[in-house]
DNA sequence: AAAAAATATTACAAAATTATTAAACGCTAA
DNA sequence: TTAGCGTTTAATAATTTTGTAATATTTTTT
């Protein structure tokens, strides 16, 4: 169901492939940063991306020296996909596809570089340890456990997920239709009244946060800040 | 239910494809604008538009800088489809009809792009984060939410829809009967005495904006900028 | 300018939607 | 199997929205 937001660097100094490889992964659903040097990739926080494409042929430094340093240095252990010219670059690679590594060669289809991520991710599960928050409610998404004054709330699966979805789109009303579609199961035939009990219950738990969130006929609730 | 009319823009340098295609689109019953150029289309307030054709290859400004700006810029999340000439484009464009868009190879049949197209919007959906507003008083069409200076209106359904409707089309009478048509349920029989009522109503919630929304006698009503 | 028609506004009633509670159901682990 | 938890259904209460009607106002017609 509920996926997190996912952040991928890619780094590459022909802008002009960063930038269809930006947008189509952004097509994707994922969440895209460009860096267009190995130097200006290091000055990043690296450690809000779930993944990164390197080049490896890059003026400046190399892609090889810049994940070096970034395992090294900046104590990064997200998945790199290497992006390579030529073939005889790959043997450079030996010995570096550690864990979840891998490569790709030039010229590539975006096909191809959108499977090779999501293939990546899925092995990988390196998903950075978000939070949502809002004053002293948050929601540790790796743990899938929301806290209130850092004591743990004890939500079903259900009231979880629907306060995840409400927090991530806080501000906006989610329709009951749309809760539906993200929380349950696509097979399951429920009624929207479903909806309304579990926020019930939802409110009830999370005290006086439940004042939070809005119900509006006729547009569905709303996390208020 | 307000369900617009489906407007797509083509943009083409070949000014003779650009007619072929609005022809065989409006054929099928689409609003069809064109450009001959992307710096043209992107002076065009995209978000009217339920989807692009977007020529690659262009004189000046090419067909993917011109997708990223209107993502970016323009937050345009509409779907596009792109059209590529055979040879000339590289192999990196291979594969483009992974994610929400869809590509078109030269030369191509009139028939073939309007299934495209049909197909492209049936999966649509594109809750667009488009904007309508007039000075101060704004509408969040993604969120479903008016604001005035930034805080919410409180608007009912029917209120926020009829609002919607009138701004959408600034400047023109929108008829009670096209607001009944749009704004209601089909199979509900209402009089066209219930869109006076919901305007004063809303009139009332917007404040000095109510002066905005002009009746008049055998027209209906009007939003004046 | 007066009469007629159309529209605006208001208050109240009806209808629809949503909130809450309780009870039944169904799965899972002891 | 049963106890326990989570989920769903169902019933009812509370709230919000919508529709109707009555009245006032404006616009159009005569």
């Amino acid at each position: 169901m509920i996926e997190d937001d996912i952040k991928i660097l890619v780094v590459d100094d022909e802008k002009d492939l960063c930038e269809i490889l930006q947008f189509n992964l952004e097509s994707e659903g994922y969440e895209v940063d460009t860096a267009n040097s190995a130097e200006e990739a290091l000055k990043k926080n690296l450690h809000e991306y779930d993944l990164i494409l390197l080049d490896v042929m890059m003026g400046g430094m190399s892609g090889f020296k810049a994940a070096d340093t970034m395992r090294k240095q900046k104590q990064i252990e997200i998945p790199i996909i290497f992006i390579t010219a030529k073939s005889s670059e790959n043997d450079l690679l030996t010995g570096f596809n550690v864990g979840g590594d891998d490569y790709i060669q030039k010229p590539f289809s975006v096909k191809e570089v959108i499977a090779r991520v999501k293939a990546v991710l899925k092995r990988g599960k390196h998903t950075s340890t978000e939070k949502i928050s809002c004053d002293t409610l948050e929601i540790d998404l790796s743990r899938k456990l929301a806290y209130i004054d850092g004591r743990i709330i004890d939500l079903t699966r259900k009231e979880f997920d629907i306060l995840l979805l409400l927090m991530k789109k806080k501000g906006s009303y989610v329709s009951r239709e749309e809760i539906l579609d993200r929380v349950w199961d696509d097979d399951v035939v429920v009624t929207e009244r479903n909806v309304d009990v579990n926020i019930a219950r939802l409110r009830k738990k999370i005290g006086e946060y439940g004042n939070h969130i809005k119900g509006k006929t006729g547009y569905g609730y709303l996390f208020e800040e």
